[in-house]
DNA sequence: CCAGGTTATTGCGTAAAACGCTATATTTGA
DNA sequence: TCAAATATAGCGTTTTACGCAATAACCTGG
């Protein structure tokens, strides 16, 4: 039962001739009485009764006229639905971020993006960027704002955002106050110095394994005072006076309590932190997806896997 | 667009997976995967995204799919509807008849169709039965009650209902009522004797023919009185006195003025007046009134034209 | 009554479309 | 690295659809 079929019986019922309606279809009249017919067969009704001089609707036919109709009609209405959407992007993206990239640098990107397709939903999902990956791989989010991993699955695309430096920072204190425990020469480590301070660290991620190396390079146990999802929490947790911690500086640059800690002239440094949009490689054939891939390029340099 | 191809991408859409939706399809994955792609020209729109291991819905295809899902409901339903109709006859039948006709030997034959035959509407249309053959070839009726016409059109079908007698009606007189006009031999018939009769007859049809006839045979030049449409207002006119009139005698039997008219013996007699049901040859081939011409030949014997 | 015109359908040969099988490219997991 | 799984493209064969020509039936006009 063919859509074709459909026309060609509408038609009929509005000329009530074969010849006249065969030429509204251009076909030949034979073909029309061929697809009346498979019609008739395909419903095992009779939709005309005709002879060679009269062509008149049967009940079954009137009933049929109604679906065809309509059916043609949803069908037309259905292309220009599509039609819509392919002119203007329309759907959702769901993208999993910290809290700080939310209200950072991701801020003024997705603004933009927004104004440009006002049709396109986006779920913001905030948590520890250090499942960030696992959630775009297992298919929780569409994409997630990560740090640069060392070694990326081959299956993400990563394109950078930002960059910021990882930071070792020291609760904020007044003079005279006592905490004995903060290197005196943050600039020139030493295992001495190093040994009894109370660290304030991810559970995981990125951050967590650049401390661990920087430790080890310098041949330190460090003395791990908390554990924590998040480097906000780590910004309060310094803050109130628990020990030293290590986050991005972007995360401190954004956070309240940044007058209540203060940064360590730590040497050597710490790598400087890349962030950016991970994605499936494979989601990047979606137009959504795409879309806002595009307009993270438009913004920085292309850094493809 | 064809039926065929939007099942195919219901299964799709359910099985998310080209080999097991092609199996339940009983085609090759070849084929599956042409058909989507068909699909997907058709509207212009991706309806999958896919590769060799993922297969997702996009937007547009959730759309098709609840288009697919209703006009394939859609198209069942209509199956259903037009098999129940092929099961039961449905539909209107408009038929025309005299009154008399409509409460004498048709009421029983209707009745009779209306039990076996539930589904169908009759529509009765009273009138002049010099009319009724005219109404059948106009298409302004299905079917007629009508006299057997003495050169029936070849378009037109016949099935003797009745016979009747067409007789002479007289006013019922008292003894010493004053009605000079009435012969006093109709069995005898003589010019003398009818030329002054105030004679009442229809103003067409075969009774009016018949009567015409009879005057003719027997050199008289007949006194018209009135020229009435129907046999019923013959009736009255005779019963208030008027004059004579021609009826079929079936008209008399069901007039509730009977007994205000007695039949004439008259001879030569008229010729007996044969009532059925006319229909055009071309309209038989509708279930409708081949039903009812069923009905007609189970009660009477065939007399086909 | 007959001939001509009109109309829907059927039969036939040709063209177009559909199909399954096989091969291919790609991805994933062990 | 290799094997397995998967969607797609190419090819030859089969099936379906199509227009042309013929046919049967009906109606009209001479």
């Amino acid at each position: 039962m063919d859509f074709r079929q459909l026309k060609h019986f509408l038609t009929l019922t509005e000329a009530l001739h074969f010849g006249r309606a065969s030429e509204l279809c251009h076909v030949s009249p034979s073909t029309l009485s061929r697809s009346i017919r498979q019609l008739e067969e395909a419903l095992d009704a009779p939709l005309f009764e005709r002879d060679n001089r009269h062509v008149a609707l049967t009940r079954q036919g009137l009933i049929l006229q109604r679906y065809a109709r309509e059916t043609l009609e949803q069908w037309e209405a259905l292309r220009h639905t599509l039609a819509a959407e392919a002119t203007q992007l329309t759907g959702e993206i769901s993208i999993y971020c910290s809290v700080t990239a939310s209200y950072s640098f991701l801020y003024e990107l997705l603004s933009a993006f927004r104004s440009r397709h006002p049709g396109i939903e986006l779920k913001l999902h905030t948590g520890d960027p250090a499942d960030s990956m696992a959630r775009v791989l297992a298919g929780d989010d569409d994409m997630a704002i990560t740090p640069r991993p060392r070694v990326p699955p081959p299956s993400l695309a990563f394109k950078s955002l930002t960059r910021s430096p990882l930071v070792f920072i020291a609760p904020f204190t007044k003079p005279g106050a006592a905490m004995n425990w903060v290197p005196d020469t943050p600039e020139s480590p030493t295992p001495a110095q190093w040994k009894g301070v109370p660290m304030i660290l991810s559970e995981a991620g990125l951050s967590r394994d650049y401390a661990d190396t920087w430790f080890k390079a310098l041949g330190i146990t460090p003395r791990i005072y908390a554990q924590v999802a998040g480097h906000e929490a780590i910004v309060s947790m310094v803050g109130l006076g628990f020990g030293i911690g290590v986050v991005p500086k972007i995360v401190l640059d954004n956070s309240p309590l940044a007058e209540r800690v203060r940064i360590l002239a730590v040497k050597p440094e710490l790598p400087h932190y890349d962030v950016g949009l991970c994605v499936l490689n494979r989601r990047l054939k979606s137009p959504l997806t795409q879309a806002l891939w595009d307009e993270v390029s438009e913004r920085t340099s292309t850094t493809s896997p």
